[in-house]
DNA sequence: TCATTATGTAACAACTTCTATTACATTTAT
DNA sequence: ATAAATGTAATAGAAGTTGTTACATAATGA
């Protein structure tokens, strides 16, 4: 049935991620050059700290966040705040498998069913750069300004 | 553990229905005053027909379409093309339970898990303003004129 | 050195949503 | 009556996220 993934509302993306990422650079940007376990920072956010180091993960793989293992170890910025933009962070959450998932079984003896991914494909693009474009104005710092 | 709808990957969104709307209403906007059945549709698609009259209900419930039952039954547009936008589809689509899912399970202890809700409410509805504002543009007409 | 504390992962279950499918009642035209 | 179509319920399957347990690994400090 479907065809391309749809960008704005990509099937790979929940609705939790994005909020608890956010979450977390949040609390890491507060308090720069200390390092927060998992379990302080899943307390914030009252989630399991297996979930958070998951992510704490992808942000080392970003290069957002460095962490150390053992006793007084932890998770701290290694980016300046204002060097993160909300497109980054959707793109992060997102990327998961953005792709991949085309379904080309629409018919190709109906003029509409061999056209209409292409029509949607462009329809999706046009709209994800909107989103992109916008959230690419406002840095995490912007965003733990408002918690000042 | 999460807090809001993150309104632009709406959790109730999945991956296909707005393709799937969108390529019915278009079958249907381009033979107007044309029954057409679930069946015909649902072989355009490459889904299940069942899928295709659920659909048809929800577009019925929206005062789009209207539907005639027996035989040479099958469903038209009860509205001209030009007055459906993309943002209505999306809306039809989304609406499914847009709100209802608020978990206020952050730490409220925390003067980050305490306001984050607000902060990223804020956020998700300016994001899906953006969104509908564009679509808003674009309407079904525009869309199934492309194939020609 | 050893106990403690933390990250890093793997594995699996639970949950949700959408999609597919089967089945059948109802309606309408011929 | 029969055929053809919608309307809808019920159920299973697929996919993704989240929760949880378990344990290996690493680092600190007494």
């Amino acid at each position: 049935m479907l065809q391309f993934d749809f960008y704005i509302f990509a099937p790979d993306m929940n609705n939790t991620r994005f909020a608890t990422v956010v979450h977390i650079l949040t609390l890491l940007a507060r308090q720069p050059n200390r390092l927060l376990s998992s379990d302080w920072i899943a307390g914030s956010i009252n989630i399991n700290p297996v979930i958070v180091r998951k992510e704490l993960g992808n942000l080392q793989d970003r290069g957002w966040v460095i962490s150390r293992k053992g006793k007084d170890g932890g998770s701290m910025l290694d980016v300046s705040p204002d060097r993160i933009t909300l497109a980054d962070i959707y793109q992060l959450v997102k990327n998961a498998n953005i792709l991949g998932k085309k379904n080309l079984d629409t018919n190709p003896k109906c003029s509409v069913g061999k056209d209409i991914n292409d029509e949607l494909e462009a329809l999706f693009r046009d709209t994800d750069k909107l989103i992109c474009s916008s959230l690419q104005q406002k840095t995490l710092q912007d965003f733990v300004k408002q918690f000042d």
